[in-house]
DNA sequence: GTGTCTGCAAAGGTTTTGCAGGTTG
DNA sequence: CAACCTGCAAAACCTTTGCAGACAC
């Protein structure tokens, strides 16, 4: 799986660029980045790749099936590996954290959708906004 | 409730304006509107409000809990009425449909995300992206 | 060497902000 | 009449696009 991607991207015209391949490193490094965080995660570990070519570069990838986006708010979307373990997203509404935790939660759900809409859930691109445990436990604080 | 909104924001310093008035009928006139939709509405019926003031108006008025909004995937979020029914948004990735169902199929999750995690669930926030029983019906289809 | 890819810069769309004038209470 | 609100315009932010030069193959 480390040494498909390239023949894949050849086998298809594309061509294997280390702007490429340093934005799929980002990617794997980092979890739920967003482009612009991608982008100074590359310019961390190389001379930098242009925003326009990690927006480029990640829609490249989505299209190849390599990485998936999320959207966890109002922000811009967050990009992850797509060979990741499927999770689900819970956002505090306070404190802005974002939990993963196992896709099992929603299983009731997607059932429930599949059976009764005949729906078919993407259970990775499901966020569950709400309060987390932590601002909950602390009471107070506004809506 | 149908006259206390407007008492409520005095009482907070705030004043009643009729551009105020005009948002919130657009908002309950329309469901899952944009902003962009809901100047729109509002031109329709009177002289219009404009585009920043509807941001504005629609910021105090989810502050003041009359409104909330929702985001339904990449575009701009959607506002509807608080006192709606709540429902859960079903949002198909092939034709884009919106569905509104009852906020019971996600019992099962918010019990279990307020037992493991302690996390509160807004139900009323929660969108489920997957492909609609139509566009699973026609099989085919691009992603 | 050819055709694709990159970087730069500019454009496009959405949301926010500053300010002068108008309106509410 | 004082404070708040609106409209306008400009700014800020995110994303896309055009194009000339650079690079993969």
């Amino acid at each position: 799986m480390a040494d498909t991607w390239q023949e894949e991207l050849r086998a298809r015209g594309y061509r294997v660029t280390p702007q490429r391949q340093l934005v799929l490193e980002a990617v794997t490094d980092l979890e739920h980045a967003t482009p612009e965080e991608i982008c100074t995660q590359v310019q961390r570990t190389a001379h930098g790749v242009n925003i326009s070519t990690v927006y480029r570069t990640l829609e490249l990838l989505e299209e190849l099936g390599l990485v998936k986006h999320t959207h966890l708010g109002h922000g811009p979307p967050t990009y992850h590996l797509a060979t990741e373990a499927e999770h689900v997203h819970l956002v505090c509404r306070k404190c802005g954290t974002v939990e993963d935790v196992t896709p099992r939660v929603a299983d009731g759900l997607v059932e429930l959708l599949r059976a009764r809409f005949g729906f078919q859930t993407d259970v990775h691109h499901l966020t569950v906004h709400g309060c987390c445990g932590d601002c909950e436990g602390k009471a107070s604080g506004r809506s």
